[in-house]
RNA sequence: GGAGCUGUAGCUCAGUUGGCUAGAGCGCUUCAUUGACAUUGAAGAGGUCACAGGUUCGAGUCCUGUCAGCUCCACCA
């Protein structure tokens, strides 16, 4: 006997565990079925379930079953992702609870230690996936530093070194001092920040003499101004374009700056003369890159403080000061200089999408991604049809996006990662071109150029051996350099590069990795994969990436399709914060109410893709429904034995009709991505049609309608599994309707 | 500045190529019920589909504009 209500604890890892060891999870190379594919986007590894990996697994398992049971091949394939920075620094913080950082560790150590901690954190993750009863092949399961990812990374990295598109340069970039890393463009984010905009009067040279004395620049940035390069005006504003061509003086350096025309200028904005300070500013970089001869001098030196340029421009005061104290410093020194300040200027300042810190524009030796060369590929994936993505609209953002995609910087300086494959050639004559962090036989860190450590009591072996960080001083030409993921044997000293990879970078590739790519019988069979289910905010991030690696590297696009759902927000229709407190912890849901009704309320509340509030409501209505549907399995259950009808009665023939109806639209729907009217399809058919109705009306005719209630009963569980797998397939196992588990039986046709 | 999304019942939202007498869930009202289920059943109230024009035999749906909310991208030194 049934109990009389369903308990979803009482099965839900049972049931699991009977699926897994039924082989269904796992797909065997079969020439004579056909594939369907779905690669699970890679959780970080240490991190925990939130609800958009719920809602994520939720749709990609239902697509999932719902063709296995179509009789496709069907191959989720699970992972888990090193995620890079977001694991270093969540470390780091549990060092800094020791008392310690990552500067009292050598590269290879605390890289050990990062892999110890996430060895011990991984399992978390692990289960919340079983948990969810995410029908994935462990047997193929991926972590983003297996072996088999390094290599194929490797091979990858020295393929567009190659071709080149890989290329080092000494070029602007994202630099967050508090990191100590590099980010790409689309890990910057911006926020709304109050500083002080100061109005700088520089004065002209060669004044005539109905000519004021000097003009004047705003700028948020004083300390900056000691190496700016010109000024600039836009050719269009009738007001200043008399000056280009004309002199000014620096007021700190009282070096003589030009005055060019420029048509990124906003004549609206402050005065409508700039300022170009080219090595720390987007727009005055591009400009020094188009123009012949405009220096690019970085003044700031790795731990954010002034450096020397400070002295040859005449204003040593500034040197070895913070950002923040040389501006003040700066304004001093500017005195008079300063017209006015404007304290309530509002503007959005540059910060990493992790942490919300400062990113600065820094001109640093960095490995970059052509993308010029490869993007062409994605963008005329869309338009061949050869990608298509749901819903339709976002298409535009990602075609917007990868348009504008400048060159992308992978090196990251963090241990956490694939260490980029480089070995640079050190010879008595370039050891001055590296800076090296160190700890030494005694523990302690060193900091400084490479040949002034390099003497009789320290050898290149010994600084290897407890080497944190390399940064080159320059960008290598590549005959300074080897790719190779061992250090090359031979005559010549190598020292390694320590960046690792963009997380990106090797996730990019992440449908070619995980099936074994590039010879493997499994990514010959299964790549291209089918759809990828995915957040829209990782668009730019990842899914873009993944095209191009999967152009590049096989002449395809990695997947068809693409879905992507909406986020997640809180009850309160706010996005999810820790600060505001309104976070929604799944597992609570899962206690609460069990996974069928947590992933059947995700997809029936998700709206189309676009963002939706946690459909608490729904979720509570889906619990209840897996009762109605035990319910209805104990009513049939206490039925006397099934007695075979010869008569067809007008409601059995509706009944059938109906769902018929229903099985056409759950397909159809299905079909467009249109998951939620799946839901709702099949959930108004079994409560209002089937139980609310027809089971009720049978009562007066018990044995003859049981056969047609058993089978229209037995259609819906398949139905209804991929949407709620344990609670469908609890009734399947204890009814015993099928030969083999519900999850391998075949999806209804009409 | 560029782009996109949204505005439908008290609340959260469906409404797919125009055919709507506009739906669902929750909430609300009334009633019922000890044999599958109160995690229930039956009945009901509730909407000039943001606003203004237009196209059409017909507009929640298409077009134009206005207002409001949200988001992304680019950025102002």
């Amino acid at each position: 006997m049934l109990d009389k209500n369903y308990d979803h604890h009482k099965y839900e890892s049972q049931i699991y565990k009977l699926w897994e060891e039924s082989g269904a999870f796992t797909p065997k190379v079969d020439k004579h079925k056909q594939p369907f594919t779905i690669v699970l986007p890679p959780p970080n590894a240490s991190g925990k379930m939130h609800t958009g990996n719920v809602l994520m697994i939720a749709i990609e398992d239902l697509l999932i079953r719902w063709k296995r049971m179509q009789g496709f091949n069907a191959l989720y394939l699970p992972g888990t992702d090193h995620a890079g920075f977001e694991t270093q620094t969540t470390f780091e913080r549990e060092l800094k609870k020791q008392g310690k950082s990552r500067f009292d560790f050598d590269r290879e150590t605390l890289y050990q230690m990062i892999m110890d901690f996430v060895l011990q954190n991984k399992g978390l993750i692990e289960n919340q996936i079983r948990e969810m009863g995410a029908s994935v092949d462990w047997t193929r399961y991926t972590f983003s530093l297996d072996e088999k990812v390094v290599r194929t990374v490797y091979d990858t990295f020295k393929k567009m070194v190659e071709d080149g598109i890989i290329y080092r340069g000494n070029q602007l970039v994202n630099y967050s001092f508090k990191w100590g890393t590099t980010f790409s463009d689309a890990e910057v984010q911006y926020k709304d920040q109050i500083d002080p905009l100061y109005f700088v009067r520089y004065q002209l040279v060669d004044r005539q003499s109905d000519e004021p004395e000097y003009l004047t620049v705003a700028t948020v940035r004083p300390e900056t101004v000691f190496i700016d390069t010109h000024l600039a005006v836009n050719p269009k504003d009738k007001r200043h374009k008399q000056w280009i061509g004309r002199k000014v003086v620096n007021p700190l350096s009282q070096e003589s700056m030009q005055i060019i025309g420029e048509g990124f200028v906003d004549p609206e904005f402050g005065t409508g003369i700039v300022k170009l300070t080219p090595a720390h500013d987007k727009n005055d970089y591009e400009v020094a890159l188009h123009r012949e001869g405009l220096p690019i001098q970085s003044i700031f030196n790795l731990e954010g403080k002034i450096n020397e340029r400070a002295q040859e421009k005449h204003v040593p005061e500034l040197f070895g000061l913070k950002i923040t104290d040389a501006r003040q410093k700066a304004v001093e020194l500017l005195g008079e200089r300063i017209e006015k300040i404007d304290q309530n200027y509002t503007h959005q300042v540059p910060v990493d999408y992790r942490s919300g810190d400062y990113i600065e524009n820094l001109i640093l030796p960095n490995w970059f991604v052509k993308t010029s060369g490869i993007k062409q590929a994605a963008l005329q994936a869309i338009g061949k049809g050869e990608l298509n993505i749901f819903p339709k609209w976002q298409e535009i953002k990602y075609t917007q996006w990868v348009e504008n995609m400048r060159d992308w910087a992978i090196s990251r300086q963090i241990v956490w990662g694939i260490r980029i494959p480089v070995w640079y050639k050190v010879t008595p004559q370039n050891a001055q071109d590296f800076w090296v962090a160190w700890i030494d036989s005694h523990k302690v860190q060193q900091k400084g150029v490479l040949n002034t450590f390099l003497n009789e009591t320290t050898s290149l072996a010994q600084i290897k051996q407890g080497l944190q960080r390399i940064v080159t001083l320059t960008a290598n030409a590549e005959k300074d350099y080897v790719v190779s993921s061992t250090e090359p044997s031979g005559e010549i000293d190598y020292i390694p590069e320590t960046d690792t990879f963009d997380t990106w970078f090797s996730s990019g590739q992440w449908p070619l990795v995980t099936l074994g790519y590039p010879d493997s019988e499994d990514f010959k069979y299964f790549y291209p994969t089918s759809v990828l289910e995915t957040g829209w905010e990782i668009v730019t991030r990842w899914v873009s990436r993944m095209v191009m690696f999967g152009y590049y590297l096989t002449g395809k696009s990695p997947f068809a399709q693409v879905y992507l759902h909406g986020h997640v927000r809180a009850l309160d229709g706010k996005k999810m914060s820790k600060s505001l407190g309104n976070v929604i912890n799944p597992d609570d849901y899962i206690q609460e109410f069990g996974v069928d009704a947590l992933r059947m309320g995700l997809v029936a509340g998700s709206a189309n893709g676009r963002d939706f509030n946690f459909p608490r409501d729904k979720v509570i209505g889906y619990k209840k429904f897996a009762n109605k549907i035990w319910n209805v399995a104990r009513y049939i259950e206490s039925l006397p034995s099934p007695v075979s009808a010869a008569e067809i009665h007008p409601d059995d023939q509706q009944v059938l009709a109906e769902l018929k109806t229903t099985i056409t639209e759950v397909n159809r729907h299905l079909g467009k991505f249109r998951f939620a009217d799946a839901g709702e399809t099949i959930y108004q058919f079994v409560w209002h049609q089937l139980a609310d109705v027809y089971l009720e009306k049978s009562k007066e005719r018990k044995e003859a309608a049981a056969s047609t209630l058993v089978e229209v009963f037995t259609t819906s569980l398949q139905l209804l599994h991929p949407f709620m797998p344990f609670v469908t397939e609890a009734i399947w196992q204890e009814l015993r309707l099928g030969a083999g588990p519900l999850i391998s039986s075949s999806w209804p046709t009409i």
